[in-house]
DNA sequence: ATGGTAGGTCTCCTA
């Protein structure tokens, strides 16, 4: 079973992406995040084409929106409202195998690394702490989670670690929140238990001027799974060239084969 | 220290 996960930022702007993904990878499952979609607005029938009969979509105007697209059945499609909010940004689902599927998009939180002067900062800091009580209840269920985190932890997920610790997306409350949110939940990385050394992006800025050249690159974006499905984790992926890809995303998908 | 790009929507917000 392949997976794939992808902030796709506008999926009816980016849809002939979508499909060449689906073309070219023939995930079982394919997470998008940032689909910018009311739910009337979906591009159901393109996807329907492409062999995607099964789909579970939670979107809003203008902003956030999930989608989990698949060939297999779906079940108990729902979701969670975070820091008490109703912006669209977790939807779950359970394949036929019994794991359970939950795809995130973590607020990206501002520019000002201090929650007592930025909200956004503080509506993140908040999302994580929710996660982490959530996380707990994970640990013996064969889960997934995927998803936009906005947040790079490690050193080598990031293009410059020092020049970095003051950017949001890699403060030390960030990156320790989410390794918080992994312990309480028993959460393994797949895509570091595949690719365990090494610079890893998944994420390149539209503002740099050659992103492929500068390569000044995050890790947002994960595939994580809990303990009793660990050992399935049998390859990960970061497809970097569709960041190349006409009119891009600026994430580029993640895809965990278990 | 600054400004750089992109998408959606209604003039600016979010990333």
């Amino acid at each position: 079973m392949k997976i794939i996960t992808w902030n796709i930022n506008s999926v009816r702007l980016r849809l002939p992406l979508v499909l060449r993904l689906l073309a070219e990878q023939a995930p079982d499952v394919l997470c998008l995040q940032e689909t910018k979609c009311p739910d009337d607005k979906f591009p159901h029938e393109e996807l329907e084409n492409a062999g995607y009969h099964h789909r579970a979509i939670r979107g809003e105007k203008g902003y956030n929106g999930m989608a989990i697209l698949s060939k297999q059945p779906l079940h108990d499609i729902r979701h969670l409202n975070w820091v008490g909010r109703e912006d669209c940004r977790h939807l779950a689902a359970t394949l036929d195998d019994g794991t359970h599927i939950h795809n995130f998009y973590i607020p990206a939180g501002g520019d000002v690394a201090d929650p007592e002067v930025n909200d956004k900062f503080a509506h993140k800091l908040d999302f994580l702490d929710e996660l982490k009580a959530w996380s707990v209840d994970q640990t013996d269920t064969p889960s997934i989670l995927v998803g936009d985190l906005n947040i790079a932890p490690r050193h080598d997920d990031v293009w410059h670690h020092k020049q970095l610790l003051k950017i949001i997306s890699h403060t030390p409350v960030e990156t320790e929140g989410l390794e918080a949110v992994m312990v309480a939940g028993g959460w393994q990385d797949a895509v570091r238990q595949m690719i365990p050394e090494g610079q890893l992006y998944s994420w390149w800025s539209y503002r740099a001027k050659d992103w492929d050249a500068a390569d000044k690159g995050r890790r947002l974006d994960h595939i994580w799974v809990t303990s009793p499905i660990k050992t399935r984790v049998k390859a990960a992926t970061v497809l970097r060239q569709a960041r190349g890809w006409e009119q891009p995303s600026d994430h580029a998908p993640v895809i965990v084969e278990m």
